[in-house]
DNA sequence: GGTCCATTAAATCCTCATACTATATTGTCC
DNA sequence: GGACAATATAGTATGAGGATTTAATGGACC
């Protein structure tokens, strides 16, 4: 069989190496592009860190389609500019998260998309990254909704003193905050993980991730048409009252519609970079 | 230098090799103890696998604890007996589970426990095996009663034909396994997760892995003291009828009456077992 | 004399290249 | 049609450097 007729493979032949050598964006690039120092679980700074990201990055983003089956080894890392171990390594990363499988003389292939782990941190942030779509924005807050009420309920039964002091902590920095959005993230996400915590259920707390994600997204979308956080502040309060005074009704009501407002914020930030500008994205905050 | 004095770091010295060369486990192990076809991420029959699967049960055993310094790559891929690829692969998977991290110089270490993917089926995995005590029954039937309720109720509201002709054909196959533990097991994961596919969220659907997790170890329990399965037939009935008849708030309360009364079932299953025979758990079904 | 900063040093992971092995698919022969 | 051989591919092993982070050292300045 002469493979004369370059079958096709995806990710076979010539493409643009992963990052040819010496690398100089780790550094520059962390500072001025907000570090998502969220739970990511590679490094940016490792080669197959870096290879897994790329391919996770195609993944999602649809370039590489479920069933398709990569070119072998020694072809793709060619192709990638780096060696098989770099690459080896950086499929059983995304292997681990669900995305692929590896198999003798088989090859590796995307696994169905069912089979994807949405839940993961990485992978989730993956999907963003490539289609900050109005579907997936439903999705995450269809998960809010089902979760973080539920979450405040407990927390008004059970979260400790220690809890409630963070809370409150988290609260007045969100209030000293003001319209600074920069400072508005911070507390934000830490006053929504604290509750979290505060259910005392691990597999709950694991959800943190996934309201880490749904806020630096939503952070960065109001960062372009800046709506202002300012007007969930009374949400906000009214959440953590229902909390402290130890009404589990009234906190889960409040965390409700914290959450109905968040979306409706997101929703428009989203319509109005849709239609308005289609301003280069990765580019700045002008 | 002299390294006499053994710096205690854990897994160093000499350890029983992983499995020390050609295991013949493989076959005849994953026909006899049913194949958890589940979602597991790693190959089994891999070495990289094996020692993924080693070093995950014995963090989510506790034996290896948060913060501890993994022996370095040299040293510790000799005490497993294996070579250093083999090792870094395991320990790529197990970073991207957020259970370790790697770097220059420091070594790998222990992540926090906050940061462990509870939600991925792998560490969930590990985590039912180390302990499955009334903590983790606890915390599993409370996500499940956030979700699924909910999913059901979601269900009744948009599932197409083809989703309720597969949540019909799944009932009867329940019906039809009878007192048959072995035939029921499979059609019940199908009911739920058709529930949960329906919901047309695909971060749901990444909940379904836990869903199967919860099964499949509840299966595990009440096979050693069969309560029968069938007196949750008429539940399920519930949750159906609620479904195809487009009636969301029965659906989803249906749902939750099944779920109370599965953990009830799980949590008697759980005293017996405790209180009664100690026996070998890993053995059999005598 | 103490504190801070730059430079050096060392430990560990990271990447590479290469060779060999194990496994599963495919084709072939009877 | 079934057993068996050929083959492509991932899996494992090994050795050698390179890169990076932490720690230590030394000097300058107050």
């Amino acid at each position: 069989m002469d493979h004369n007729g370059e079958p096709k493979r995806p990710l076979s032949g010539t493409r643009p190496p992963i990052q040819p050598r010496n690398f100089q964006e780790g550094r520059a690039d962390q500072r001025s592009a907000r570090p998502p120092r969220g739970s990511r679980t590679y490094s940016r700074r490792s080669l197959h860190g870096r290879v897994a990201h790329d391919l996770g990055s195609r993944i999602l983003g649809g370039k590489l389609k479920p069933g398709q089956v990569l070119a072998p080894e020694d072809e793709l890392s060619a192709a990638l500019g780096v060696s098989r171990t770099a690459l080896r390594e950086a499929i059983k990363l995304l292997a681990a998260k669900g995305l692929m499988e590896s198999r003798p003389r088989t090859g590796t292939r995307i696994r169905p998309r069912e089979h994807w782990n949405f839940l993961d941190p990485d992978v989730l942030a993956w999907h963003f990254e490539a289609e900050p779509v109005e579907r997936s924005v439903r999705d995450l807050f269809q998960l809010r909704r089902m979760i973080e009420p539920a979450a405040a309920d407990m927390a008004a039964q059970q979260a400790g003193a220690a809890a409630v002091a963070r809370l409150q902590q988290a609260f007045r920095d969100m209030d000293a905050a003001g319209d600074d959005g920069e400072k508005w993230e911070e507390p934000d996400l830490r006053f929504h993980q604290t509750i979290i915590q505060a259910t005392g259920n691990e597999l709950i707390s694991s959800l943190g991730a996934i309201i880490e994600t749904a806020l630096t997204m939503s952070f960065r979308l109001s960062n372009d048409n800046p709506t202002g956080q300012r007007h969930s502040l009374p949400l906000h309060r009214a959440v953590l009252n229902g909390i402290q005074s130890r009404k589990p009704q009234k906190a889960r009501q409040a965390m409700l519609v914290l959450l109905e407002q968040a979306e409706q914020d997101v929703r428009r930030a989203l319509a109005v970079r849709r239609s308005g500008t289609q301003r280069p994205a990765a580019g700045g905050r002008n």
